[in-house]
DNA sequence: CAATAAATTTAAGTATGCTTAAATTTTATT
DNA sequence: AATAAAATTTAAGCATACTTAAATTTATTG
Protein backbone atom coordinates (compact mmCIF):
# COMPACT_ATOMS: atom_id res chain seq x y z
CA UNK A 1 0.00 0.00 0.00
CA UNK A 2 1.19 3.52 -1.21
CA UNK A 3 2.15 6.11 1.81
CA UNK A 4 -0.17 9.11 2.72
CA UNK A 5 2.72 10.81 2.04
CA UNK A 6 3.57 8.77 -1.46
CA UNK A 7 -0.85 9.39 -2.56
CA UNK A 8 0.19 13.52 -1.86
CA UNK A 9 3.08 13.16 -4.22
CA UNK A 10 1.44 11.30 -6.63
CA UNK A 11 -1.21 12.88 -6.68
CA UNK A 12 0.69 16.51 -6.79
CA UNK A 13 2.95 15.13 -9.72
CA UNK A 14 -0.28 14.06 -11.75
CA UNK A 15 -2.03 17.25 -11.21
CA UNK A 16 0.60 19.25 -12.62
CA UNK A 17 2.22 17.17 -15.25
CA UNK A 18 -1.63 17.18 -16.86
CA UNK A 19 -1.19 21.24 -16.54
CA UNK A 20 1.68 21.78 -17.68
CA UNK A 21 2.30 18.63 -20.16
CA UNK A 22 5.79 18.17 -18.84
CA UNK A 23 7.75 16.57 -16.15
CA UNK A 24 7.64 18.53 -12.69
CA UNK A 25 10.30 19.70 -11.59
CA UNK A 26 11.88 19.10 -7.89
CA UNK A 27 11.39 22.86 -6.59
CA UNK A 28 7.99 23.20 -7.99
CA UNK A 29 6.92 20.21 -5.74
CA UNK A 30 8.67 21.13 -2.97
CA UNK A 31 6.41 24.48 -3.23
CA UNK A 32 3.14 22.50 -3.66
CA UNK A 33 3.91 20.53 -0.91
CA UNK A 34 5.66 22.86 1.29
CA UNK A 35 8.69 21.13 2.77
CA UNK A 36 12.79 21.60 1.15
CA UNK A 37 13.86 20.39 -2.11
CA UNK A 38 16.26 17.90 -0.40
CA UNK A 39 13.25 16.36 0.74
CA UNK A 40 11.83 16.00 -2.82
CA UNK A 41 15.02 14.76 -4.58
CA UNK A 42 15.21 12.35 -1.16
CA UNK A 43 11.80 11.37 -2.07
CA UNK A 44 12.17 11.04 -6.28
CA UNK A 45 14.70 8.08 -5.67
CA UNK A 46 12.34 5.81 -3.24
CA UNK A 47 9.09 6.82 -5.61
CA UNK A 48 11.19 5.52 -8.77
CA UNK A 49 12.56 2.76 -6.99
CA UNK A 50 9.15 1.50 -6.41
CA UNK A 51 8.21 2.20 -10.24
CA UNK A 52 5.72 5.01 -9.63
CA UNK A 53 7.39 7.69 -11.14
CA UNK A 54 10.29 7.79 -13.69
CA UNK A 55 12.88 10.38 -12.34
CA UNK A 56 16.13 11.41 -14.26
CA UNK A 57 18.33 13.42 -12.03
CA UNK A 58 18.14 17.39 -12.37
CA UNK A 59 15.15 16.98 -14.72
CA UNK A 60 12.20 16.19 -12.96
CA UNK A 61 9.68 13.85 -12.22
CA UNK A 62 6.80 11.72 -14.39
CA UNK A 63 4.33 9.14 -13.17
CA UNK A 64 4.66 5.82 -14.71
CA UNK A 65 1.59 3.86 -15.30
CA UNK A 66 1.44 2.32 -11.89
CA UNK A 67 2.16 5.59 -10.05
CA UNK A 68 -1.09 7.39 -12.47
CA UNK A 69 -3.33 4.58 -11.71
CA UNK A 70 -2.87 5.43 -8.02
CA UNK A 71 -3.20 9.47 -8.18
CA UNK A 72 -6.28 8.49 -10.03
CA UNK A 73 -7.49 6.90 -7.21
CA UNK A 74 -6.30 9.22 -4.96
CA UNK A 75 -8.05 11.94 -7.14
CA UNK A 76 -11.36 10.07 -7.12
CA UNK A 77 -11.91 9.59 -3.39
CA UNK A 78 -11.19 13.63 -2.98
CA UNK A 79 -13.48 14.40 -5.90
CA UNK A 80 -16.19 12.25 -4.61
CA UNK A 81 -15.73 13.21 -0.57
CA UNK A 82 -16.28 16.77 -1.73
CA UNK A 83 -19.55 16.23 -3.35
CA UNK A 84 -20.38 14.09 -0.63
CA UNK A 85 -19.91 15.96 2.11
CA UNK A 86 -21.67 18.88 0.35
CA UNK A 87 -24.73 17.12 -0.29
CA UNK A 88 -25.46 15.30 2.82
CA UNK A 89 -24.18 17.71 5.08
CA UNK A 90 -24.05 20.88 3.70
CA UNK A 91 -21.05 21.73 4.27
CA UNK A 92 -19.60 24.49 2.15
CA UNK A 93 -17.97 24.32 -1.24
CA UNK A 94 -14.57 26.10 0.29
CA UNK A 95 -14.72 23.66 3.69
CA UNK A 96 -15.08 20.81 1.98
CA UNK A 97 -11.82 20.95 0.39
CA UNK A 98 -9.14 20.37 3.25
CA UNK A 99 -11.35 17.94 4.88
CA UNK A 100 -11.06 15.94 1.53
CA UNK A 101 -7.73 16.15 1.68
CA UNK A 102 -8.06 14.34 4.64
CA UNK A 103 -10.46 12.12 4.58
CA UNK A 104 -8.94 10.91 0.87
CA UNK A 105 -6.43 8.26 2.27
CA UNK A 106 -8.60 6.93 4.76
CA UNK A 107 -11.68 5.32 2.57
CA UNK A 108 -11.55 1.70 1.75
CA UNK A 109 -12.96 0.88 -1.79
CA UNK A 110 -16.12 -0.23 -0.17
CA UNK A 111 -17.04 3.05 1.40
CA UNK A 112 -15.85 5.26 -1.74
CA UNK A 113 -18.34 2.79 -3.61
CA UNK A 114 -20.86 3.79 -1.43
CA UNK A 115 -20.31 7.29 -1.78
CA UNK A 116 -20.45 6.91 -5.70
CA UNK A 117 -23.76 5.12 -5.50
CA UNK A 118 -25.59 7.87 -3.01
CA UNK A 119 -24.62 10.91 -5.35
CA UNK A 120 -25.95 8.73 -8.66
CA UNK A 121 -22.55 7.76 -10.13
CA UNK A 122 -21.31 11.90 -10.65
CA UNK A 123 -18.67 12.51 -13.25
CA UNK A 124 -18.21 15.84 -11.94
CA UNK A 125 -17.56 17.31 -8.77
CA UNK A 126 -18.77 20.46 -6.87
CA UNK A 127 -16.25 22.05 -8.52
CA UNK A 128 -16.73 20.79 -12.12
CA UNK A 129 -13.80 18.71 -12.26
CA UNK A 130 -13.85 15.53 -13.68
CA UNK A 131 -14.28 12.38 -11.45
CA UNK A 132 -12.05 9.39 -12.52
CA UNK A 133 -13.95 6.07 -13.02
CA UNK A 134 -13.15 3.07 -10.66
CA UNK A 135 -11.06 2.00 -13.61
CA UNK A 136 -9.24 4.79 -13.93
CA UNK A 137 -11.06 6.39 -16.78
CA UNK A 138 -11.22 10.30 -16.58
CA UNK A 139 -14.41 11.93 -18.28
CA UNK A 140 -13.82 13.96 -20.55
CA UNK A 141 -14.91 17.76 -20.70
CA UNK A 142 -14.29 19.49 -24.14
CA UNK A 143 -13.37 22.89 -25.10
CA UNK A 144 -12.57 24.27 -21.44
CA UNK A 145 -10.46 27.55 -20.81
CA UNK A 146 -9.54 29.69 -18.62
CA UNK A 147 -10.69 33.45 -18.20
CA UNK A 148 -7.08 34.55 -19.01
CA UNK A 149 -8.01 33.11 -22.27
CA UNK A 150 -11.47 33.95 -22.75
CA UNK A 151 -12.83 36.70 -25.56
CA UNK A 152 -13.79 39.85 -24.93
CA UNK A 153 -17.47 40.01 -25.90
CA UNK A 154 -18.07 36.40 -25.58
CA UNK A 155 -20.85 34.53 -23.57
CA UNK A 156 -19.27 31.80 -21.42
CA UNK A 157 -20.78 28.82 -18.96
CA UNK A 158 -18.43 28.60 -15.58
CA UNK A 159 -17.59 24.83 -16.08
CA UNK A 160 -14.59 24.91 -13.42
CA UNK A 161 -13.70 26.79 -10.23
CA UNK A 162 -10.31 25.19 -9.01
CA UNK A 163 -10.14 25.16 -5.42
CA UNK A 164 -6.82 26.83 -5.10
CA UNK A 165 -7.75 28.37 -1.91
CA UNK A 166 -10.72 29.10 0.62
CA UNK A 167 -10.61 32.48 0.03
CA UNK A 168 -10.76 33.04 -3.67
CA UNK A 169 -13.73 30.26 -3.45
CA UNK A 170 -15.78 32.19 -0.99
CA UNK A 171 -15.46 35.54 -3.00
CA UNK A 172 -16.50 34.09 -6.67
CA UNK A 173 -19.54 32.42 -4.58
CA UNK A 174 -20.21 36.19 -2.92
CA UNK A 175 -20.32 37.43 -6.57
CA UNK A 176 -22.49 34.94 -8.08
CA UNK A 177 -19.92 33.06 -10.01
CA UNK A 178 -21.24 29.84 -9.20
CA UNK A 179 -20.94 26.62 -11.73
CA UNK A 180 -22.86 26.54 -14.62
CA UNK A 181 -23.49 30.37 -14.10
CA UNK A 182 -23.54 32.27 -17.45
CA UNK A 183 -21.21 35.08 -17.53
CA UNK A 184 -20.20 37.71 -20.33
CA UNK A 185 -16.33 38.83 -21.02
CA UNK A 186 -16.50 42.65 -21.02
CA UNK A 187 -13.04 44.21 -20.79
CA UNK A 188 -9.44 43.10 -20.65
CA UNK A 189 -6.60 45.23 -19.54
CA UNK A 190 -3.14 44.68 -21.05
CA UNK A 191 -1.38 46.39 -18.31
CA UNK A 192 -2.13 44.14 -15.58
CA UNK A 193 -4.10 41.01 -17.28
CA UNK A 194 -7.30 42.09 -15.38
CA UNK A 195 -11.00 41.12 -16.84
CA UNK A 196 -13.99 42.53 -16.45
CA UNK A 197 -16.89 40.19 -16.18
CA UNK A 198 -20.76 40.44 -15.74
CA UNK A 199 -22.49 38.22 -13.73
CA UNK A 200 -26.03 38.46 -13.01
CA UNK A 201 -26.48 42.29 -14.60
CA UNK A 202 -23.54 43.26 -12.28
CA UNK A 203 -19.96 43.93 -13.50
CA UNK A 204 -16.85 43.11 -11.30
CA UNK A 205 -13.17 43.12 -12.51
CA UNK A 206 -10.78 40.60 -12.06
CA UNK A 207 -7.09 40.39 -11.00
CA UNK A 208 -5.00 37.94 -13.72
CA UNK A 209 -4.91 35.24 -11.05
CA UNK A 210 -8.14 35.00 -10.28
CA UNK A 211 -8.95 34.58 -14.09
CA UNK A 212 -6.45 31.52 -14.30
CA UNK A 213 -8.31 29.74 -11.60
CA UNK A 214 -11.92 30.09 -13.32
CA UNK A 215 -12.41 27.68 -16.64
CA UNK A 216 -15.38 28.62 -19.18
CA UNK A 217 -16.75 26.71 -22.01
CA UNK A 218 -17.88 29.28 -24.92
CA UNK A 219 -21.66 29.44 -25.02
CA UNK A 220 -23.21 29.25 -28.80
CA UNK B 1 -1.57 17.98 17.94
CA UNK B 2 -2.02 14.97 19.41
CA UNK B 3 -0.52 12.12 16.78
CA UNK B 4 -2.60 9.92 15.27
CA UNK B 5 -1.00 7.31 17.93
CA UNK B 6 -1.62 8.99 20.54
CA UNK B 7 -5.11 9.12 19.93
CA UNK B 8 -5.36 5.53 19.72
CA UNK B 9 -3.49 5.10 22.89
CA UNK B 10 -5.34 7.35 25.33
CA UNK B 11 -8.88 5.57 23.84
CA UNK B 12 -7.87 2.27 24.60
CA UNK B 13 -6.50 3.94 28.04
CA UNK B 14 -9.85 4.84 28.52
CA UNK B 15 -11.88 2.27 27.54
CA UNK B 16 -10.02 -0.40 29.39
CA UNK B 17 -9.15 1.81 32.87
CA UNK B 18 -13.08 2.06 32.49
CA UNK B 19 -14.20 -0.70 32.31
CA UNK B 20 -11.76 -2.77 35.19
CA UNK B 21 -11.51 0.16 37.26
CA UNK B 22 -7.71 0.35 37.25
CA UNK B 23 -4.90 1.51 35.46
CA UNK B 24 -4.27 -0.50 31.86
CA UNK B 25 -0.89 -2.97 32.10
CA UNK B 26 1.60 -2.38 29.81
CA UNK B 27 1.05 -5.93 28.37
CA UNK B 28 -2.87 -5.29 28.32
CA UNK B 29 -2.35 -2.14 26.03
CA UNK B 30 0.51 -4.02 24.21
CA UNK B 31 -2.21 -6.83 23.46
CA UNK B 32 -4.97 -3.95 22.09
CA UNK B 33 -2.71 -2.23 20.07
CA UNK B 34 -0.81 -5.27 18.76
CA UNK B 35 2.66 -3.77 19.67
CA UNK B 36 5.12 -4.96 21.75
CA UNK B 37 5.17 -4.22 25.45
CA UNK B 38 9.07 -2.63 24.50
CA UNK B 39 6.90 -0.17 22.38
CA UNK B 40 4.46 0.16 25.16
CA UNK B 41 7.12 1.08 28.24
CA UNK B 42 8.60 3.64 25.34
CA UNK B 43 5.65 5.46 24.70
CA UNK B 44 4.36 5.84 28.30
CA UNK B 45 6.97 8.03 29.44
CA UNK B 46 6.36 10.24 26.46
CA UNK B 47 2.90 10.55 27.72
CA UNK B 48 3.75 11.14 30.79
CA UNK B 49 5.65 13.91 29.94
CA UNK B 50 3.16 15.62 27.85
CA UNK B 51 1.01 15.39 30.78
CA UNK B 52 -1.91 12.82 29.61
CA UNK B 53 -1.69 9.82 31.36
CA UNK B 54 0.00 9.47 34.76
CA UNK B 55 2.79 6.57 34.82
CA UNK B 56 4.42 4.38 37.58
CA UNK B 57 6.56 2.07 36.29
CA UNK B 58 5.93 -1.22 36.37
CA UNK B 59 2.32 -0.22 37.70
CA UNK B 60 1.00 0.48 34.29
CA UNK B 61 -1.12 4.03 33.42
CA UNK B 62 -3.93 6.25 33.90
CA UNK B 63 -5.09 9.23 31.69
CA UNK B 64 -4.79 12.46 33.47
CA UNK B 65 -7.75 14.32 33.13
CA UNK B 66 -6.06 16.04 29.89
CA UNK B 67 -5.71 12.72 28.67
CA UNK B 68 -9.35 11.91 29.01
CA UNK B 69 -10.47 14.43 27.62
CA UNK B 70 -8.49 14.04 24.07
CA UNK B 71 -9.77 10.43 24.41
CA UNK B 72 -13.40 11.04 25.28
CA UNK B 73 -13.24 13.31 21.74
CA UNK B 74 -11.62 10.57 19.77
CA UNK B 75 -14.01 8.43 21.53
CA UNK B 76 -17.29 11.18 20.41
CA UNK B 77 -15.46 11.04 16.60
CA UNK B 78 -15.93 7.19 16.25
CA UNK B 79 -19.28 7.17 17.59
CA UNK B 80 -20.74 9.54 15.37
CA UNK B 81 -18.75 8.50 12.17
CA UNK B 82 -20.49 5.36 12.90
CA UNK B 83 -23.90 6.47 13.40
CA UNK B 84 -23.56 8.64 9.94
CA UNK B 85 -22.22 5.94 7.66
CA UNK B 86 -24.64 3.57 9.10
CA UNK B 87 -27.57 6.33 8.38
CA UNK B 88 -26.17 8.16 5.02
CA UNK B 89 -24.92 5.87 2.95
CA UNK B 90 -26.20 2.33 4.73
CA UNK B 91 -23.20 0.68 5.46
CA UNK B 92 -23.90 -1.90 8.14
CA UNK B 93 -22.97 -2.25 11.54
CA UNK B 94 -19.76 -4.94 11.11
CA UNK B 95 -18.62 -2.42 8.43
CA UNK B 96 -18.70 0.51 10.09
CA UNK B 97 -16.32 0.06 13.07
CA UNK B 98 -12.82 -0.40 11.04
CA UNK B 99 -13.88 2.41 8.64
CA UNK B 100 -14.51 4.92 11.46
CA UNK B 101 -11.20 3.73 13.34
CA UNK B 102 -9.61 5.93 11.05
CA UNK B 103 -11.66 8.61 10.02
CA UNK B 104 -12.03 9.63 13.51
CA UNK B 105 -8.16 11.05 13.33
CA UNK B 106 -9.31 13.25 10.42
CA UNK B 107 -12.28 14.88 11.50
CA UNK B 108 -12.15 18.54 12.42
CA UNK B 109 -14.38 19.77 14.57
CA UNK B 110 -16.93 21.64 11.66
CA UNK B 111 -17.50 17.93 10.20
CA UNK B 112 -18.11 16.37 13.69
CA UNK B 113 -20.08 19.20 14.55
CA UNK B 114 -22.21 19.18 10.99
CA UNK B 115 -22.80 15.02 11.28
CA UNK B 116 -23.82 15.53 15.22
CA UNK B 117 -26.51 17.85 13.38
CA UNK B 118 -27.74 15.46 10.80
CA UNK B 119 -28.10 12.55 12.90
CA UNK B 120 -29.71 14.97 15.42
CA UNK B 121 -27.57 14.90 18.33
CA UNK B 122 -27.93 11.56 19.16
CA UNK B 123 -27.10 10.03 22.83
CA UNK B 124 -26.14 6.65 21.63
CA UNK B 125 -24.39 4.90 18.52
CA UNK B 126 -25.84 1.95 16.72
CA UNK B 127 -24.48 -0.30 18.88
CA UNK B 128 -25.68 1.52 21.83
CA UNK B 129 -22.51 3.03 23.04
CA UNK B 130 -23.45 6.71 24.60
CA UNK B 131 -21.37 9.34 22.72
CA UNK B 132 -20.06 12.09 24.47
CA UNK B 133 -20.79 15.63 23.78
CA UNK B 134 -18.59 18.50 22.43
CA UNK B 135 -17.90 19.18 26.50
CA UNK B 136 -16.81 15.10 27.04
CA UNK B 137 -20.04 14.62 29.35
CA UNK B 138 -20.95 10.93 28.47
CA UNK B 139 -24.26 10.42 28.84
CA UNK B 140 -25.53 8.02 31.19
CA UNK B 141 -27.11 4.45 31.37
CA UNK B 142 -28.17 2.46 34.08
CA UNK B 143 -29.01 -1.07 34.86
CA UNK B 144 -26.62 -2.63 32.08
CA UNK B 145 -25.27 -5.48 32.78
CA UNK B 146 -23.52 -8.35 30.54
CA UNK B 147 -25.80 -11.26 29.24
CA UNK B 148 -23.41 -13.40 31.57
CA UNK B 149 -24.53 -11.64 34.53
CA UNK B 150 -28.04 -11.69 33.52
CA UNK B 151 -30.91 -13.71 35.66
CA UNK B 152 -31.97 -16.97 33.76
CA UNK B 153 -35.85 -16.76 33.33
CA UNK B 154 -35.35 -12.96 33.26
CA UNK B 155 -36.43 -10.46 29.91
CA UNK B 156 -34.30 -7.88 29.21
CA UNK B 157 -33.50 -5.54 26.45
CA UNK B 158 -30.26 -5.16 24.31
CA UNK B 159 -29.04 -2.37 25.37
CA UNK B 160 -25.27 -2.52 23.92
CA UNK B 161 -23.40 -4.48 21.55
CA UNK B 162 -20.15 -4.28 21.56
CA UNK B 163 -17.69 -4.25 17.91
CA UNK B 164 -15.71 -6.32 19.34
CA UNK B 165 -15.54 -8.60 16.07
CA UNK B 166 -17.02 -8.08 12.78
CA UNK B 167 -17.89 -11.69 12.73
CA UNK B 168 -19.79 -11.85 16.43
CA UNK B 169 -21.70 -8.77 14.96
CA UNK B 170 -22.73 -10.47 11.70
CA UNK B 171 -23.62 -13.51 13.84
CA UNK B 172 -26.04 -11.27 16.19
CA UNK B 173 -27.76 -9.76 13.40
CA UNK B 174 -28.16 -12.63 11.54
CA UNK B 175 -30.51 -14.53 15.03
CA UNK B 176 -32.29 -11.23 15.40
CA UNK B 177 -30.13 -9.99 18.18
CA UNK B 178 -30.17 -6.40 17.53
CA UNK B 179 -29.90 -2.58 19.40
CA UNK B 180 -33.31 -2.62 22.03
CA UNK B 181 -34.60 -6.17 20.81
CA UNK B 182 -36.24 -8.13 23.90
CA UNK B 183 -35.01 -11.19 24.76
CA UNK B 184 -35.92 -13.70 27.64
CA UNK B 185 -32.49 -15.90 29.06
CA UNK B 186 -33.98 -19.54 29.42
CA UNK B 187 -30.59 -21.58 30.87
CA UNK B 188 -27.61 -21.14 31.86
CA UNK B 189 -24.86 -23.98 31.72
CA UNK B 190 -22.19 -23.96 34.40
CA UNK B 191 -20.10 -26.97 32.75
CA UNK B 192 -19.05 -23.76 29.88
CA UNK B 193 -20.63 -20.72 31.43
CA UNK B 194 -22.96 -21.08 27.63
CA UNK B 195 -26.48 -19.30 28.07
CA UNK B 196 -29.90 -19.82 26.41
CA UNK B 197 -31.77 -17.28 24.98
CA UNK B 198 -34.79 -16.68 23.30
CA UNK B 199 -35.15 -14.00 20.32
CA UNK B 200 -37.86 -14.08 18.11
CA UNK B 201 -39.43 -17.10 19.60
CA UNK B 202 -36.34 -18.91 18.87
CA UNK B 203 -33.92 -20.56 21.07
CA UNK B 204 -29.88 -19.70 20.92
CA UNK B 205 -27.08 -21.10 22.79
CA UNK B 206 -24.49 -18.54 23.46
CA UNK B 207 -20.75 -19.17 24.31
CA UNK B 208 -19.64 -17.48 27.52
CA UNK B 209 -17.28 -14.87 25.10
CA UNK B 210 -20.48 -14.01 23.61
CA UNK B 211 -22.45 -13.25 26.84
CA UNK B 212 -19.90 -11.22 27.84
CA UNK B 213 -19.85 -8.43 24.68
CA UNK B 214 -23.83 -8.36 24.91
CA UNK B 215 -25.33 -6.09 27.27
CA UNK B 216 -28.78 -5.35 28.73
CA UNK B 217 -31.41 -3.82 30.60
CA UNK B 218 -33.85 -5.32 32.83
CA UNK B 219 -37.22 -4.99 31.69
CA UNK B 220 -40.15 -4.37 34.39
C1' DC C 1 32.69 30.74 -23.45
C1' DA C 2 33.98 31.56 -18.88
C1' DA C 3 32.00 33.15 -14.81
C1' DT C 4 28.19 33.49 -11.97
C1' DA C 5 23.60 32.39 -10.52
C1' DA C 6 20.07 29.12 -9.85
C1' DA C 7 18.53 24.59 -9.24
C1' DT C 8 19.33 20.20 -7.57
C1' DT C 9 21.47 16.51 -5.11
C1' DT C 10 24.22 14.51 -1.37
C1' DA C 11 25.46 14.21 3.37
C1' DA C 12 24.60 14.33 8.05
C1' DG C 13 21.30 14.71 11.46
C1' DT C 14 16.35 14.74 13.73
C1' DA C 15 11.70 13.00 15.42
C1' DT C 16 8.35 9.42 15.74
C1' DG C 17 7.25 4.98 16.66
C1' DC C 18 8.30 0.59 15.99
C1' DT C 19 11.52 -4.06 16.60
C1' DT C 20 14.42 -7.71 19.15
C1' DA C 21 17.45 -8.95 22.84
C1' DA C 22 19.25 -8.23 27.34
C1' DA C 23 18.66 -6.57 31.94
C1' DT C 24 15.77 -5.61 35.69
C1' DT C 25 11.76 -5.69 38.70
C1' DT C 26 7.72 -7.85 40.40
C1' DT C 27 4.94 -11.82 41.47
C1' DA C 28 4.27 -16.53 42.56
C1' DT C 29 5.80 -20.85 44.58
C1' DT C 30 7.72 -23.80 47.68
C1' DA D 1 12.55 -16.02 52.45
C1' DA D 2 14.88 -17.85 48.49
C1' DT D 3 14.18 -18.94 43.90
C1' DA D 4 11.85 -19.45 39.61
C1' DA D 5 8.59 -17.47 36.42
C1' DA D 6 6.36 -13.62 34.48
C1' DA D 7 6.11 -8.88 33.45
C1' DT D 8 8.35 -4.81 32.41
C1' DT D 9 11.96 -1.72 31.15
C1' DT D 10 16.32 -0.44 28.93
C1' DA D 11 19.37 -0.59 25.09
C1' DA D 12 20.48 -0.71 20.44
C1' DG D 13 18.79 -0.50 15.97
C1' DC D 14 15.50 0.35 11.93
C1' DA D 15 12.16 2.76 8.59
C1' DT D 16 9.94 6.86 7.08
C1' DA D 17 10.10 11.37 6.02
C1' DC D 18 11.68 15.47 7.15
C1' DT D 19 15.64 19.38 8.13
C1' DT D 20 19.97 22.36 7.12
C1' DA D 21 24.42 22.86 5.05
C1' DA D 22 27.70 21.64 1.63
C1' DA D 23 28.70 19.96 -2.91
C1' DT D 24 27.47 19.46 -7.56
C1' DT D 25 25.11 20.17 -11.92
C1' DT D 26 22.65 23.04 -15.10
C1' DA D 27 21.31 27.48 -16.91
C1' DT D 28 22.20 32.31 -17.76
C1' DT D 29 24.60 36.19 -19.14
C1' DG D 30 27.97 39.53 -20.23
Amino acid sequence: MASITTEDYLKIIYNETKEFGRAITTSRLAERLKISNAAISDMAKKLAQQGLVSYTKYKGMELTRKGEKIALNVIRRHRLWEAFLLKSLGLSLSEVHHIAENLEHHSPDILIEKIDEYLGFPSFDPHGHPIPKHNGEMPKINGVIALSKADVGGKYKVAIIDDASKELMNFFEKIGIILHKTIKVKEKLSFDNSVTVEVDKKDFTLSEKMTENLFLIKEA
